[in-house]
DNA sequence: AGGCGGTGTTAACAATCGTTAACCACCGGC
DNA sequence: GCCGGTGGTTAACGATTGTTAACACCGCCT
């Protein structure tokens, strides 16, 4: 019944077909996003790439392994992503590159930021514990390149001002509206974010 | 075994004694902000206020109406205290009221922002449209007054201005550490998210 | 040809959860 | 001194859900 293009077997397809493990991953991430990891079954999931119910366990161990997967990838590509900005001279490039990676980050994928923010409960604690590493490194990176630009900083203060750039850039998902000319839209929000984190990063410290 | 102080019958107790509505209400909270709406047994909401299971349905026609109410009545007072600060004459002062508004609405009562921003989702359709409604109305408070400080900026933008600072001063959850000189940290946190929002909100316009 | 790993399917299980039923204790007012 | 309302209890029900079992098909490799 699925009518299942094979994908050509001889060459890669135009764009590098997507295995049904990615598929997953994708609508996972995208119905997460929408209904909180409670709110979807596994038999949601299944429906959703266009199997039905238990195969996924063809691809996962558990519900719960497919959603560390999710976070702790996220994760990892946001700190590995941090830490190729930081590296140069200048803290204040270093601070506007990170603000430039990550609203772009989080501009592009929006289901992602939704999830981590608000699933990481449902981890199994070892997972949970991993992912949280992830992210304090993360806002390390964050809190340094900051006080090295403001060296007066106490990291306290600092981390409340890397948690509030957080916030700010991590407001992309509740954009008015998901369509109206999307790329110019946008391309205006995140010029509109990108100042406004970096006046909100001048202006922290008294 | 519950040991109750019925609760002095004369008079009213030094501080108006709790109704065991409120003190379900308030637990709700704080279960649903930290393990998520579905997360939470109803046996769980009974063990925190001290009785056991199906006693909720004395007070809540069900789990969903008291997510409801919690919602409802974070998104009416929210909006009731807007709609306090946006009359007088000057439209800075205007602003500036909101933002201090806001960001003390925000950390007197972190749990009520993570439930209302994260289960949403979680609300029987009528409670949903309801609060929905509240929140933009809230919004338009905070377009409205935006675009009498700086008359060029479109509504769409405006919009992507006040997201971005409810992002900003609703990042107080995920504060350092609850503890260490809880009062004079959150002052300080308090000082810093109100110099950021509003270096934002001038910044934002090109 | 034959076997085997990978990927589906449906049926069944056990656990959990929201909700209801039936019953009971206390307490203030007629 | 009964009596009803208020707020509690435990037991049971029905639905849903994550997971496992048992089985089937298909393409590839030897």
């Amino acid at each position: 019944m699925a009518a299942a293009h094979p994908s050509p077997p001889g060459g890669a397809a135009r764009t590098e077909a997507p295995s049904r493990r990615d598929q997953i991953l994708t609508e996972a991430a995208r119905l997460f996003a929408r209904h909180g990891f409670h709110g979807v079954s596994i038999a949601d999931l299944g429906a959703a790439v266009g199997v039905s119910g238990p195969a996924l366990y063809r691809h996962f161990p558990g519900k719960e392994a497919l959603l560390a997967e999710l976070l702790i990838d996220i994760s990892e590509r946001l700190l590995d992503g941090g830490r190729e900005r930081v590296g140069h001279g200048d803290p204040r490039a270093a601070l506007a590159a990170l603000v430039d990676f990550h609203v772009a980050f989080a501009t592009r994928e929006p289901e992602l930021i939704v999830v981590q923010e608000r699933d990481l409960a449902n981890l199994p604690d070892e997972a949970r514990r991993t992912v949280r590493r992830l992210q304090r490194t993360y806002v390390e990176l964050w809190v340094d390149t900051l006080r090295r630009v403001h060296p007066g900083v106490a990291p306290a203060e600092a981390r409340t001002v890397a948690h509030g750039v957080f916030g700010l850039l991590n407001s992309t998902p509740y954009a008015p509206r998901a369509d109206q000319a999307a790329a110019r839209g946008a391309d205006a929000r995140v010029a509109v974010l990108r100042r406004m984190a970096l006046a909100a990063l001048d202006a922290a410290p008294a």
